[in-house]
DNA sequence: TCAGCGTATAAACGATTATTTATATTTAAG
DNA sequence: CTTAAATATAAATAATCGTTTATACGCTGA
């Protein structure tokens, strides 16, 4: 690994610049019924029906939140027949969400870490 | 670092069950100006009045997203004399909010890494 | 106690959003 | 071409949220 590498690792990006993709993509993991659509897909693609059954959740709904879910890029769609195919698109967004879920835990037993 | 260190590493926590919390968390990063108060208070504790002059939003507003991190526990309050600080609570949210930044640059050029 | 400063709250408003209900679009099969 | 199934969209509604304006609260010094 050159010295490049080694900055990139330890080197602070701005991120006080562009705080408006953070806040769109935070937006979007803002919704409970999103973020069970994001963990239904996250393994292999489901159909929107496949969606609708795993979650219980009315088809409508799922569409919306799927469509919510593109805007960010968050899921990939891919049609087969009349079945319409989503699945995650980047398996990061799970490790973020564990990180928000450890941290949330964390924040309430008053271990803030800090 | 012992066995349960390395457990911890690499084990994936439920995720599936407490929804709730990370996506209560994920809403209040959602808000670019509450970003901004966070980043603003990450090194050294400021105060209202502070923050307002240093991000140029009126005093109710800041107050108000003020009330909503301490409400998710993002932000921790100290009193000296009439001024409030405010200190951000854990370091871990601007690991995420890195980590947010440099997903949604990944996901809009397309390279989605996964 | 009064005045002034820092901060918090209230009320009001517009905008966005999650959800439901109803309808349209698309696809494949007969 | 018609029909049925899968999905998307539209319209409508209720709820939430960000922001502004105005006002109240709390602390300190005179």
């Amino acid at each position: 690994m050159d010295a490049n590498k080694v900055a990139e690792q330890t080197e602070r990006p701005p991120l006080d610049r562009n705080l408006q993709a953070p806040a769109f993509l935070a937006k979007s993991l803002s919704d409970e019924n999103r973020l069970r659509i994001l963990l239904c897909v996250r393994n292999r693609k489901k159909s929107v029906s496949g969606i609708v059954e795993e979650l219980h959740l009315s088809q409508p709904l799922v569409s919306h939140h799927l469509k919510e879910l593109r805007r960010a890029l968050l899921v990939e769609v891919e049609r087969n027949g009349p079945f319409v195919f989503y699945k995650l698109a980047d398996g990061r967004v799970i490790e973020i969400l564990r990180k928000l879920h450890e941290l949330a835990q964390d924040l309430v037993t008053h271990r803030t870490g800090f």
